[in-house]
DNA sequence: GGAAAAACTTACTAAGTAGTCAGTTTCAGG
DNA sequence: CCTGAAACTGACTACTTAGTAAGTTTTTCC
């Protein structure tokens, strides 16, 4: 909104995200974002040289969010089952706004994604299995939760379900989203 | 390889098929289809006036592939659980070519497609889905596969599993998707 | 208040995009 | 063999894209 102000590179970031998990990383500009915040496209290449810089600083941006999400769940008293749904309910927005998750949105375009990037897709993507496998162990643990594979397996079951289920809402409606996600819970149960 | 020649128009089905499930709709241009074809690129325009009407045929393929398989498995002699990995053998030939099911591509770039094709998305994804729900309805009144939701839901934790299980392979390998593939198959035994 | 650094604008480039149209080649059928 | 339709080429357009360079405004801090 206001340019020349001091945040203009995390209002960058903001916007960026948001265009990223709406159209997915080749189909937004840098026109985009500077027509959004009432800028020349050169102030946006002043904070970030190019589109991989913009798109390293977003996916940096995603992984503290992810790190701070981890040791909040980590430090609060919620149950595993609890914190498994403050996990999922990020998920929940998503569906709503027609949106579709960042890992699914790096996922699909990861071939035309450049080189320097692609590494961070893969921290990423390790951050996110992390934090919920170890919620599912805990759950496990506390008898909580139960499941027979290994948590990774299950993590990456209940990912992958989330993940499609957001772009598959997107085409056949937030009910399948919301099918989905209350059966991958009640199958942790 | 070969212009002039009578299936041309096939020719760029086939090969749009292959750089929409690798790429992605906004990613793939007329250059790489008419390139790969040693033909120019008015004559990809020719076969298909603009590029919704490309992705309008390379659907309407891919229904009609679908169709085919379904009588196809419908057909054989092929017990329920078998007909559903005969299924899930598409992805996993997915899984190791790095690209992502059609789908999942489409589903991704739901937003930037033009309104005149996304009502043909929804028939691909109802096809899809009603495949995979016989089948599993065939396997719970046979004995043969075990699951409480209902069909649908089974079907779209399945399809979920798979679509976003061939995306994860990109980045972090296939043997995330193995382990997916594997686990979601015994769920239902 | 003045200098230096940061933030931004103006004005541009080069490349790639879908798409058009008039003309040429190829091919099939009478 | 000739004609007409189908398939294709050559040469273009209008537009969008990321990216750059030089100059201007704003802010910071001594």
């Amino acid at each position: 909104m206001t340019a020349r102000s001091t945040d203009t590179k995390q209002e960058i970031i903001r916007i960026g995200k948001s265009l990223i998990r709406m159209y997915g990383y080749n189909a937004f500009s840098y026109a985009d974002i500077s027509k959004e915040l009432n800028i020349k496209n050169a102030a946006v290449h002043y904070h970030f040289r190019g589109k991989e810089d913009l798109l390293a600083g977003i996916l940096d941006n995603y992984m503290e969010e992810y790190q701070q999400l981890g040791k909040h769940l980590q430090a609060s008293s919620l149950t595993a089952l609890q914190k498994l749904e403050k996990f999922i309910e990020r998920y929940s927005t998503l569906a709503e706004c027609n949106c579709i998750c960042i890992i699914g949105s790096v996922a699909s375009d990861y071939n035309t994604l450049p080189e320097s990037v692609k590494e961070k897709t893969t921290q990423l993507i390790g951050l996110a299995v992390s934090m919920i496998e170890k919620i599912l162990l805990e759950g496990k643990r506390k008898g909580e939760l139960h499941f027979e594979e290994s948590a990774r397996t299950r993590t990456l079951l209940l990912l992958t379900n989330l993940a499609a289920g957001v772009q598959l809402a997107r085409i056949s409606g937030k009910k399948d989203y919301d099918a989905i996600r209350k059966a991958a819970i009640s199958q942790l149960k």
